[in-house]
DNA sequence: CACTCTATCTCGGCT
DNA sequence: AGCCGAGGTAGAGTG
């Protein structure tokens, strides 16, 4: 028997704000089954009708509105949001706002079919694997992956462009930059190579050469393309070595 | 008395996936609360211990879990996934999974302390204002926001390098390409903007001069530097009329 | 705080 | 189906 755990089944609305108030004070996720209209205001605007929705509120400040479709929530309020129940008109309305940037999201429920109050704690942290990190991880373990006699020296290096992935030098001693992607490219990550290396170029002495070369499963035609035209090279990867 | 909610408290591992069954069947939202687990092995792959959470299962194919902090679930699946409940070993299992890319998701449940399918019908479309496309709008109405004399003639215009926003001329007859955001822009924005320019370049008669304005609220000081460097230009232009 | 970049990005549009 | 770019992107890392 978990004792975390408050519910309401068709709650009138203060029955609805109590569960909710109960919930924001113990720090429990509030879980909202309703018919509920919403109104969003600050870096944009929007307007939501009535509707059956899922609301859920976090003891963070986040306030998601989850609709039958879509991974995305259709309204939200990032953490750290200031959160707060009451009931106008028999309604009950959730309120969440924020400064910096201004932003203020209303939910007034017509009808609250469910409200739960759960204590979400005791959860630990996800690790994922097969990240841009991991794809580094391998070209230092490997540089050969790159190819024959390749040397990384820096990575993250500081540039004014940004940081650089990896920057290194080759068997004949030109400087080479390594841009990494863990999945397939588009011509973005061409242009952020192509930037890099031209903020490079000009702390070169001259007569050195600097290659860029980016690092990626694949690459899409109008990459592929741009890379050509900038005369940018392109090396096959991906950041797991058994990669399917 | 809203007829589209079914619930159980504390349910075992087969009444609780009755309740998901029939979630699936009538194309309910489903919403389980419980310690769980969580496997993800796809485009990345992830693990995840026993915790308290939040997870929700939608008609249209989408799983999403949730932990008690952050705005993002820490496992999900996207629309058009296949969904499947199963108990094994006394434990409440969902299992998502989808091919191209394959992925699978699977959640097992030491615990489920609320498990309810929920009628989710009835929402209309959001609509949201203040994006990219009102701040086009805006200047297509009144063009001399960006300067006097300027001229619009298309907009998404398709060129190797992707669509450039709006192409028009100057009062002096030199081609323009605008390229717009709707917020602050960093270094990424000059180097789209960049790359619009340098290929057109390329289609202009010779002599023609053509120039490049980035359109936005503001930028930043690396982009400021880069915007100055390819002698591109900036108009400060937010999307609304009355921004604040 | 601001800036920069990744992401199992998601989403819509287009070819 | 792949490609492309927007997003109230979110989130992490750094200065």
């Amino acid at each position: 028997m978990n004792e975390g755990l408050l519910a309401r089944r068709e709650p009138t609305a203060s029955e609805a704000l109590d569960v909710l108030e109960r919930g924001f004070e113990d720090g429990y996720l509030v879980v909202l089954l309703g018919r509920c209209r919403v109104e969003y205001d600050g870096r944009a605007a929007s307007s939501l009708d009535a509707g059956n929705r899922l609301v859920v509120t976090k003891p963070d400040g986040t306030i998601l509105v989850h609709t039958e479709t879509g991974q995305q929530p259709v309204n939200w309020q990032p953490p750290g949001c200031t959160q707060e129940g009451s009931v106008r008109n028999g309604e009950l309305v959730v309120e969440s706002s924020r400064s910096t940037p201004s932003e203020e999201l209303t939910v007034t429920f017509e009808r609250v079919d469910q409200v739960t109050a759960y204590d979400g704690t005791g959860a630990s942290d996800v690790t994922v694997s097969g990240t841009e990190a991991d794809l580094k991880d391998r070209i230092l373990d490997e540089p050969s992956l790159i190819e024959q006699g390749f040397e990384p020296r820096v990575t993250e290096r500081e540039t004014p462009a940004g940081a650089v992935d990896v920057y290194g030098n080759d068997a004949e001693g030109n400087a080479v930059v390594l841009e990494l992607k863990r999945r397939r490219v588009g011509p973005d990550a061409v242009s952020q190579l192509n930037r890099y290396v031209e903020t490079l170029e000009q702390e070169l002495h001259a007569g050195t050469q600097l290659r860029g070369i980016l690092v990626a499963p694949s690459v899409t035609d109008r990459a592929q393309t741009l890379l050509h035209n900038r005369g940018l090279e392109f090396v096959s990867l991906t950041p797991a070595a058994d990669d399917g």
